[in-house]
DNA sequence: GTTTGGCACTCAACAGAAAAGAATGCCAGT
DNA sequence: ACTGGCATTCTTTTCTGTTGAGTGCCAAAC
């Protein structure tokens, strides 16, 4: 369908999309003629605007109403003419700082969710880190009462995981310290799948003259294990009510509507997942995303990454009506921010 | 000024509370005459409500509309005529399964205001428990690359924290391990705020003479408390949107002006902190609450305590008319079988 | 042949005015 | 002490006309 566009026509539409954008009214032909920069009529304005209606790239809401960009307008414009603008150097550092490589995993996804929420004024989303390599550096069991235990792993040099594990039997401390040791001695550094499949192949091969030591490092390690691996795939959503804020305009039914997006957890995640291995920001407008209840809405991820590998999606959603120059570099500087923050 | 309410009339405020909590309609003089249970007239009910209305316990929005419960109406509501629900057995069920004691601290407190959350609707708060007599249970360092440690401490049994720490100079992992080891063995059990003395008191007096672990130990643990100690005071805020999504009625401003109430963390944390120590659920209505912006809202909160201790305390935010029949056994509930989870 | 000014037309948004409806307060009767 | 009735008061709704923004089209101008 976009056959190519005029020339003029692009610029109009830039300048619209950027007007709609500022004021969120409609744009009408008058309004776009008062532009000092192009010297035509509101009449010629009108023939161009009707070519661009004819395209499917504007519409009015009304007869006697301005334009507005629909979804493709929208698209065409971020694909095609959009200038981004850099970010200010206080950002930058105010950025820098809060993605301070000084915090452990879980602490940067939330500074990162936080305060892209926060700049941008729109929800942001991200997916946690996907622990596909997880190597073991430590581990270390604490005995509780009534049969529990509490064991801490480091995993990835720096992620630190705790669970409260259900045992069989009682241990003793003393028999704790030395199974923890037996664990960090053998199989520190390596994978944590292989870590299990080892432990499960021990268990089998010499189920009788196993010591006492590593049959309780065994059970206990093979508890923790089998509890952490289950898949971590989730998502945090930071700064819904960012959306109320921003979108005062629109009714609450659409608002409403747009929140209960967060409840289907599932879908979101699979526009994450989509997300991931892409390289760059992506923008999803409308219905683009895939999702119920997300007209005139759009989605803005950008994947961070640890040495090449994508970990996970950092995003931002709110209202269509956006301003893309300043919130695509956000999202990609915080992304890039966040992965060398994590590589650290 | 509540002298003695006549019994009839105290009977009306409850019937003419119920129905607006149902409705959420003003409530007028026939509504309450057709009630099948009293048999008098409108004009009857328009004589008492209007001694009601002098009384300030009810009031009409304007000239012809029914009446609404001020915040004095609801005020002797809740603390003479209202009847709770006990909660249903599934109900209890779920409760019980999802704050299962096998978590750690921070998931407990998390499952906790999302259930209450989910429950009743409203935004979910939880001030999370101050470590008052915090004791060390075990401690470990890990060296990071970079003069960083990675610290993790296990503190009253079960709560597992963890920092990553600058040091001035680089750390060996025995150098480490011996730190640590040397800590567990003199501090193991002892409250954290006495380690930190009795470190510092090390340091001073012994400030040659002093073999190179325990220089270690002390240099490691002292940048790890000086960290770990600064006021742990927060809250948690989950499900804000139910107030979005319930209070589908009420404007936008009003909305905005609510959310806002979470913006200002202080004054959220002064409230709870006045909870904690009363006993059982608290109730505040409308300004009682003493926090701006809380015109027509009603705050419902219970201490969460172990072994008698009040750790903290948990509640839900939400509009003036909601179902305080259900809500309060739910947060009430709720506390209690935290408090148990927290001190198993 | 592109651009422009002019003009008729459409339709949301606004503002009154009128009508409808819901409750109340009061009063006189039971 | 209750009750039914009635005038009164206000909101809510509906209708109506008016205004103004913006379009589409056409014929003239460049």
């Amino acid at each position: 369908m976009p056959e190519h566009l005029d020339e003029r026509a692009a610029l109009l539409l830039k300048k619209l999309v950027y007007s709609y954008i500022a004021d969120g009214q409609p744009v009408g032909s008058k309004k776009l003629a008062d532009d000092a920069d192009l010297n035509i009529s509101s009449a010629t304005i009108r023939n161009v605007m009707s070519g661009l209606e004819k395209k499917g790239l504007i519409l009015s809401p009304h007869t006697s109403a301005g334009r507005i960009p629909t979804e493709q307008g929208y698209r065409l414009f971020v694909d095609t003419m959009l200038e981004t603008e850099p970010l200010s150097k206080s950002l930058l550092k105010r950025l820098k700082q809060e993605l301070d490589p000084d915090q452990n995993t879980d602490a940067l996804i939330n500074h990162a969710s936080q305060i892209v929420s926060e700049l941008t004024h729109m929800a942001g989303i991200i997916s946690v880190p996907r622990t596909s390599h997880a190597t073991l550096r430590h581990i270390e069991f604490l005995p509780l009462s009534d049969q529990r235990v509490l064991a801490i792993m480091v995993i990835n040099e720096r992620e630190v995981q705790n669970r409260v594990l259900h045992m069989q039997r009682t241990y003793s401390p003393t028999e704790l310290h030395e199974a923890s040791n037996f664990l960090n001695q053998h199989f520190s550094g390596m994978d944590i799948f292989e870590v299990r499949e080892n432990l499960i192949k021990g268990m089998q091969e010499t189920r009788k003259d196993i010591d006492s030591i590593m049959q309780t490092a065994i059970e206990v390690a093979d508890a923790t294990f089998s509890e952490s691996l289950q898949s971590r795939e989730d998502y945090l959503v930071q700064g819904e009510t960012n959306l109320v804020k921003y979108g005062a305009t629109t009714d609450t039914a659409q608002l409403t509507q747009l929140l209960g997006v967060f409840d289907h957890k599932r879908e979101l995640l699979g526009l994450l997942d989509r997300c991931i291995q892409a390289e760059g920001v992506k923008v999803f407008i409308g219905n683009e995303a895939g999702l119920k209840g997300l007209g005139d809405c759009s989605v803005i991820t950008a994947p961070y990454t640890v040495k090449g590998e994508p970990l996970g999606v950092l995003g931002v959603i709110g209202p269509a009506r956006i301003n893309y120059n300043k919130v695509i570099p956000v999202v990609d500087i915080t992304a890039k921010l966040l992965g060398a923050a994590l590589s650290d």
